[in-house]
DNA sequence: GTCACCTTAGAAG
DNA sequence: CTTCTAAGGTGAC
């Protein structure tokens, strides 16, 4: 059984990001599609419950602070049921990691008790459904920046903005 | 079952 | 210094 997202878009300077709100909260955040200036969002609008509207606020808000390269006060909550177990657990502790600071990815393979699962946090983070707010962008090979499924632009991007050097 | 993936420490050349 | 290997979780085939 498939639960309803509710599905609304935040406008920013780089594009319209769409979020997904399950009834427990953000579920989904997805970067904006190049090109495509068009109101996606099939938002219901007369079928959205008031808490939702009211951490879409936060989430708006949240995220265009991060974007502008600042500390957002609140996050919406998270709803982060989808994952696994594992992956759940690398989430949390991304969630950890402060505005500017960066992880590798041996760190957080350490933090979530798995100190050999690197390549397995690699993947918890590629699966992530909320990046920018769980940020995934923060987590670099030892090496260097790493990789970045959804675009390698956008953690280079994601992190000059947070003043790291990569 | 097999492979590829946002990795990394360590051993070999 | 460069190259190769093995190891963990998960999803696609």
């Amino acid at each position: 059984m498939k639960q309803q997202l509710f599905q609304l878009s935040i406008s920013t300077p780089d594009g319209q990001f769409i979020a997904r709100y399950s009834t427990k909260g953000l579920a989904e955040l997805s970067f904006p599609k190049v090109g495509s200036a068009r109101g996606a969002d099939r938002t219901p609008r007369r079928g959205v419950p008031t808490p939702i509207r009211d951490w879409h606020r936060t989430t708006e808000s949240a995220l265009q602070n991060i974007l502008a390269g600042s500390e957002p006060e609140n996050f919406p909550p998270l709803d982060l049921s989808a994952g696994t177990k594992f992956q759940i657990r690398v989430w949390n502790a991304l969630r950890k990691i402060q505005h500017g600071k960066t992880e590798s990815y041996g760190e957080i393979a350490r933090v979530v008790g798995k100190p050999k699962a690197v390549r397995a946090v690699g993947g918890a983070c590629g699966a992530n459904p909320i990046p920018v707010l769980v940020p995934c962008h923060r987590v670099l090979a030892a090496n260097g920046i790493g990789g970045f499924g959804g675009g390698l632009d956008w953690k280079r991007r994601l992190l000059a903005r947070e003043g790291v050097e990569a």
